[in-house]
DNA sequence: TTTAATAAAATTGTATACAAAAATGAATTT
DNA sequence: AAATTCATTTTTGTATACAATTTTATTAAA
């Protein structure tokens, strides 16, 4: 038995990683246009793994045409009608299925983000969704979701740093409603609570995005 | 998506696209592991774009670790929960929006669909689901659908050939409801329309599946 | 000055070689 | 026989070389 820790993994993930990060930084601005041979020796391997990175940064939208995408409003207007349906509906499936751990784990993420320091409450925030997003048993979903993950990372980095107002309150709302076993309402709530995200994302100043 | 397209270009997406339709023509069955050398050699290209290609097809949900996948009844089941809520919203719009031009094609695809041999039938069932999801206007939502295309196709394909009874019917039902800009309507007249589909299908002979 | 043509450079696509890892199978022990 | 070890083979991951393509720069013509 090993007892030793796997500290380097495979060259293309931790490329992959390396250059998701870059990109989610801001360290690689939008717009930015990735040769892969520079980027292999600035992260010393061959493009090889340097190309099979890009090709699923691509599938994630994070990369269009080798060029780093800085979404648009447009862009994250489309991503977000896909999330109201989905994770509405993951809401709603909570409402109907979800055992009392989990609920307690939902409480925790709430907590935490009331407590935390900016990292804090982000992490928090985006566990809320993820454990709602399990709850729909769907592997579908959570596939999708996860793809879009990175472009809403970006997003809500925005969202939290400039203290949306009753975000973590919505939360709450929505755990309630779950609680009391009211799908409809769940599911409403989250879909209100999404357009409330984007709305106000959208009325950001043009310099506070992304 | 359509099978033996015209031939493309780059090896990459002639590789995919062989790949592609040997396993939706069963011609590699489910199950069946892929090793990349032979595939090269079979195809007559190098290992490199044919791993991109597998890359690709594992994105798609068409291979899973290095193995053809058959996707089962929970895996299908899963994939049209989510039809139903991307295309059920996709009807929604359509009923809000759609303009008369298209509204005409999408009568021709019913009208051919019943005139015509399978493949035709085939066909036209798809483009008319296609028209659908593009009168959402979200390029999002094209996407994901267009990413299980693959796995539908080889669905569909069971249920126009052992002809479920009224799946043409039901698209006209939905065009009216389309037309009568009913968007209630439209939206649960495309959502019982494809659980429709997949109750048909789960109760297929095993046999028949795939 | 603008446009067209084309040479040069940069970049991506593909093939191949080699290294790392995983799978297979035979020999050994229990 | 079942499990364990270890060597062998197969397969995948990565690096590198080269070909094809695209982009950029340059020059000549309008």
């Amino acid at each position: 038995m090993q007892l030793s820790k796997q500290v380097s993994q495979s060259a293309n993930i931790q490329c992959y990683e390396q250059l998701r990060d870059k990109i989610l930084t801001g360290e690689l601005a939008g717009g930015t246009k990735l040769v892969e041979e520079r980027l292999a020796e600035d992260m010393g391997v061959s493009r090889t793994p340097i190309r099979e990175s890009i090709r699923r940064l691509e599938q994630e939208g994070l990369i269009k045409n080798k060029r780093v995408v800085k979404p648009g409003d447009e862009e994250l207007r489309h991503i977000f009608e896909v999330r109201m349906l989905l994770e509405g509906f993951s809401a709603r499936c909570a409402a109907n299925y979800l055992d009392e751990a989990t609920m307690a784990r939902l409480q925790d993420c709430i907590d935490r983000a009331f407590a935390g320091t900016y990292e804090e409450t982000m992490d928090a925030n985006k566990s809320f969704h993820d454990l709602i997003v399990e709850a729909s048993r769907n592997p579908e979903i959570v596939k999708i979701i996860d793809r879009m993950q990175s472009i809403v990372y970006l997003f809500r980095k925005a969202v939290v740093f400039y203290k949306r107002p009753m975000l973590i309150e919505e939360h709450q709302h929505i755990l309630d409603a779950i609680r009391a076993r009211d799908a409809d309402g769940a599911e409403r709530l989250m879909k209100q609570h999404l357009q409330a995200d984007l709305d106000f994302y959208l009325h950001l100043p043009r310099e506070a995005k992304l």
